[in-house]
RNA sequence: CGCGGGGUGGAGCAGUCCGGUAGCUCGUUGGGCUCAUAACCCAAAGGUCGGUGGUUCAAAUCCGCCCCCCGCAA
């Protein structure tokens, strides 16, 4: 089949390789447009462009709006979208024979938009998984095709989610795509009552409130796991708390109040109950445990 | 040259502005105390202060260049 790929980041980069290994014919490969990121602001590749380039597949990035005339030169039956990063317009939806299929780190219709798989960890989710749909105009309320569903672990981060997630919809996009071949791929319409939205996740989250439940803080540390990361004050900065576990101190304290014998333990109040720090990160420095900050640093 | 933080015994930090004996909290090792201990007391080992060149009677500290780490930006 031959097929044209559209994704950007780490994440999208599991299902083209899968559908290059599956042995499709890619004929063009869209990524966003290569930008200045990182020390130094260097201008950099995206993991699907590195890929593309490595494989001398076709690269085409676009910027603006797209339109369907970037598509005249291109042959194709099928498009596939991996967190392309854009929105298709109608009219490019409407050329490929076999349509638009889209892979979503959801379980639609849950968590529609850019952040999924954060937000499902951020509520607290039993389970997520990714699902298989044909494009629709509107963002992510496209006809599911498949769905593929795994469990949350309790101490999964967002981090660890994308990782597995990516490799379960590829894996997911490799099937919807031969069960179009096979002209097996049924279309089941969401329900749209039930949507909910996952947007981007901003800076501004980090600070943890420490009023909330153990349950929600432990959520939130582990849905902003790798970025932005939850923070709190401690000795007058703002550190990042990279892993906390839910403990069994009682206590009748504030929540915020800190609990620690300045060596090995460090556990703040919650709303209802206490939550251990275990790996934190001052700024400018590396990570480390709660007990390697306390060596050096004052925290009451 | 995008902006900023950092590199000091095994760990985490102070000392750098204003050059002059290598410091703190831990850890490690040995000893002591104790019914006992991750607690307490005593002692010891362990450092080319990221590298390199320079200034100086003297550099962790001042100046030049280089390396590495972290954050911002997504």
């Amino acid at each position: 089949m031959k097929i044209v790929f559209m994704g950007t980041p780490e994440f999208a980069l599991k299902s083209l390789a899968r559908l290059y290994a599956d042995g499709h014919e890619i004929t063009g490969v869209f990524t966003q447009a290569d930008k200045p990121r990182n020390r130094g602001m260097k201008l950099s590749y995206s993991p699907v462009k590195e890929f593309a380039l490595e494989k001398n597949l076709p690269i085409f990035q676009p910027e603006g709006k797209l339109s369907a005339d970037i598509f005249s030169g291109i042959e194709f039956d099928l498009i596939t979208v991996v967190a392309y990063g854009k929105l298709l317009p109608v009219n490019v939806l409407a050329l490929p024979r076999f349509g638009c299929v889209n892979i979503h780190a959801s379980l639609l219709p849950k968590f529609r938009g850019a952040a999924p798989i954060q937000h499902a960890v951020l509520s607290g989710e039993k389970e997520t998984g990714v699902t298989s749909m044909y494009m629709a105009e509107k963002m992510d309320a496209g006809d599911i095709i498949f769905t593929e569903k795994t469990p949350i672990g309790e101490h999964e981060t967002s981090g660890d989610l994308f990782s597995r997630l990516s490799i379960l919809g590829a894996e997911l996009l490799s099937k919807t795509v031969r069960e179009i071949e096979a002209g097996r791929a049924n279309r089941t319409p969401q329900n749209h009552a039930e949507a909910t939205y996952a947007p981007m996740l901003k800076k501004e989250m980090s600070p943890i409130d420490w009023s909330c439940s153990s349950k929600q803080i432990s959520c939130k540390i582990r849905g902003l796991n790798p970025w932005p990361m939850a923070t709190m004050e401690l000795s007058g900065k703002s550190v990042k708390i990279l892993t906390a576990e839910i403990s069994d101190t009682k206590t009748e304290l504030p929540p915020g109040q800190i609990i620690t014998d300045n060596r090995t333990k460090l556990e703040v109040v919650t709303g209802d109950g206490t939550v251990c720090i275990k790996l934190l990160q001052a700024p400018g420095g590396k990570a480390m445990s709660a007990a390697d900050y306390m060596r050096g640093n004052r925290v009451v």
